[in-house]
DNA sequence: TATTGTTATACTCTATAACTATA
DNA sequence: TATAGTTATAGAGTATAACAATA
């Protein structure tokens, strides 16, 4: 239930899930096209454009055209966006602290070395939800 | 990745998550009604349908009609069901040792026994799977 | 001709509601 | 009339492939 918790905190605030983890993602470096994100979450360029549509009508990033390529759509945060950012990482540490409740401090410093490790082994790309990958993922 | 992995073992044998979950919960309690799984595992009734039409198909479970009220379709496994469940107890297994490949026995422990105490303090259903769950969960 | 983004299409999964058969 | 199971229908989410604009 974890996972649907933190999505209906989200859905509050109007935002699917994978839309939220493509604001982190424009958050985390702005200016990178379509296809470069595209390649980094792993999914089909095509599933992105719903994402970011939703994102830019709710004033959330906007699309730059590269005046030198005009094939490319920079993404970028706007101003509301970068609040946007702020009030989720509100939720996310409410929702951690309520998944945690029941762990002491050093419980809780425990159970994140050993799922951090868990990841790291298994090869997930960090700050990147392992539900984008569609199949095989080739680095840049 | 680690729901997605398990998910193409058994998809080698056939078998989706929620067949699979379902396939576990008939083997714990053999006999119930459609209905009484359906508020088990928080599901729509209709949704299990095609489930058990499915597991039924693959002759791991069987239908039985009680004489007694004939609307009623009692769940019990078949002989290669049962057989089924053996290979399915191996796979988890391998799956569980490979996600925790880079953890010692003890930090295996550990994290088996924070998650299980979040497991219990989130109120989740034991050997039910969250994503059965579509809204509000009434028990028995 | 190749690449970026987009659109068109199809498929899977699920929930809701209508239906049937039994009671 | 009520209940167990089923079928019909519709919606969300996603992948694949075709397409338009630009290079």
């Amino acid at each position: 239930m974890p996972a649907q918790r933190f999505a209906d905190r989200i859905a509050e605030l109007g935002l699917s899930p994978p839309q939220t983890g493509l604001l982190r993602v424009v958050a985390m470096r702005p200016g990178q096209s379509q296809q470069a994100i595209a390649n980094q979450l792993g999914t089909p360029p095509s599933r992105l454009v719903a994402l970011v549509d939703g994102l830019e009508q709710r004033d959330l990033i906007e699309r730059r055209r590269n005046p030198d390529d005009r094939r490319h759509h920079a993404l970028y945060l706007t101003e509301a966006g970068v609040r946007f950012m702020a009030q989720l990482a509100v939720i996310g540490k409410e929702h951690e602290d309520a998944m945690c409740a029941g762990l002491d401090p050093a419980e809780r410093g425990q159970l994140l070395g050993l799922l951090s490790r868990i990841a790291v082994e298994q090869g997930l790309t960090p700050m990147v939800h392992p539900g984008y990958r569609a199949m095989a993922e080739q680095p840049d």
